[in-house]
DNA sequence: AGTTGATGTATCATTATTTAATACATAGTA
DNA sequence: TACTATGTATTAAATAATGATACATCAACT
């Protein structure tokens, strides 16, 4: 029915059925079926039944009155196993729960996934907006310290191919768009070890990043705490916060070399 | 082809391959196709076809080397859409983080689903153990302060109900497994407002519930906080910290009185 | 009240898609 | 080298998904 032929081996049942899932974002929190159909792009009679079978598998909420989906709490149970199987995850964890006791400001962890990053773990502190204070947000990796500095270890090329093909999206007023601009920045970043942004993507915060880099000094990841620039400036945060951030994050192993036995 | 009729609007493959997905969990962090052929109970082609499929669509990694599945980052994605989704949420999460700012202690929010709480958001503060620190966690609900002084709340027969049928796991040699010593509890929790507990989940901790209440008065939710207890004990926790819980969750509203408007 | 339009629900013949069996390929082990 | 387990590829067969359509329900408007 779709256009696009696949490999026998494609189910093009469950792909639909994951679209339906992937509706659901930070501005569709429920849908109707109607609304799905044109999220979807789905025949009506195919989201009746994949949504039907969701909220049976209790994959998805249904308000009896207004007959909306809404996630459910399986997805937060799929986070959960996600974690799991993370090594990286459970050893950043307790470094960042002890940087955030000790210092008292916004940790996060940020992955490297395609050209955005998202953040795996986050401890906040300050009062912040919801979207920076909760896992799973998906950003442009270019606008944002955490993925410069990881950009920062990589090789010439692929730092070239990240600047030309890579989006970037104006959060603020103050978002760099200029991609010369950026490029710089990663420069700078890998001179320094460290990248630090102002009003990126918050206006009046101040984001600094350190990476996470495995044996190969390349970088997958990175630390990057977040504070107000009513509280600090530039200056301070390089003062204060980065040895602190640079010496925990040397304590999170970048890579695992061994493989999981079989359970 | 499985024995189980189903409605016609069931869509038998797309529910299977949600039964991949949770193959997953925290003790199959990653798995070959021959052991999700076992876990699923699917055929070898099927789980192949699945597989196959949910890796084209980004939902599960593949590690060349070893041809093993994982969870991706789109697990944590789905979180993020959670977030938003559940209105509680942005209204519970600054309470929490403040109170995890003045206190610096370990503050949970739990939700009931079904039998079990889950963990919605966590702030650790002290090292614990990992799965006491990541979100998405289920736990039977009668062994848990959360889940206890949740039924509190509710009508006799709701309780006496859960307290026959729902599960009990031993998790600790402390657990409690009488359940006429929870009906205690239950009922000691409905008079103070309050449950305490000591033990039950993890050996050395505390743990001190109070319900997030609606406007009926029934909780579907309720704020944690875990201590150790060798840094407290029963009588300091109840000075010390059940006023300040007690306030955080009374300015947390349990229930929406509006629908979400159409997107 | 009655009409209209939009949304959700139910049904069914058609056929495209999944199925499950099998054969082949590859890798690790004895 | 042979053996076993695991992953991959290819089919014919028929099951299970499809999508068109009809019906039901509800809200808004005249």
């Amino acid at each position: 029915m779709l256009e696009k032929k696949q490999n026998p081996l494609f189910v093009g049942t469950l792909a639909k059925g994951l679209r339906v899932l992937r509706a659901f974002d930070e501005s569709h929190v429920s849908l109707s079926l109607a609304e799905l159909v044109k999220l979807t792009g789905l025949e009506k009679s195919a989201v009746q039944r994949l949504a039907h079978t969701l909220h049976q598998e209790g994959m998805l909420e249904r308000d009896p009155g207004t007959r909306r989906y809404r996630p459910s709490h399986a997805w937060l149970e799929l986070a959960y196993a996600y974690y799991w199987s993370d090594p990286l995850i459970s050893r950043a964890l307790p470094k960042l729960v002890e940087f955030s006791r000790v210092h008292g400001e916004t940790v996060n962890l940020a992955q490297i996934s395609g050209d955005h990053i998202i953040y795996a773990l986050r401890l906040p502190n300050q009062r912040t907006q919801f979207a920076a204070s909760i896992i799973g947000r998906r950003v442009a990796a270019l606008g944002t310290a955490a993925g410069r500095v990881m950009l920062a270890t990589w090789s010439a090329q692929e730092v070239a191919h990240a600047l030309e093909s890579w989006p970037l999206h104006a959060m603020t007023p103050k978002t760099i768009t200029d991609r010369a601009v950026i490029a710089q920045e990663i420069a700078q970043a890998a001179q320094d070890g460290y990248s630090l942004t102002q009003g990126q993507m918050i206006l009046n915060e101040i984001s600094l990043a350190v990476p996470i880099t495995g044996i190969d000094g390349r970088a997958h990841a990175a630390l990057q705490v977040a504070v107000s620039s009513h509280s600090f400036d530039p200056e301070r945060v390089r003062q204060e916060l980065l040895p602190a951030l640079l010496d925990t994050a040397s304590g999170i192993p970048g890579e695992t070399l061994m493989q999981e036995p079989r359970s």
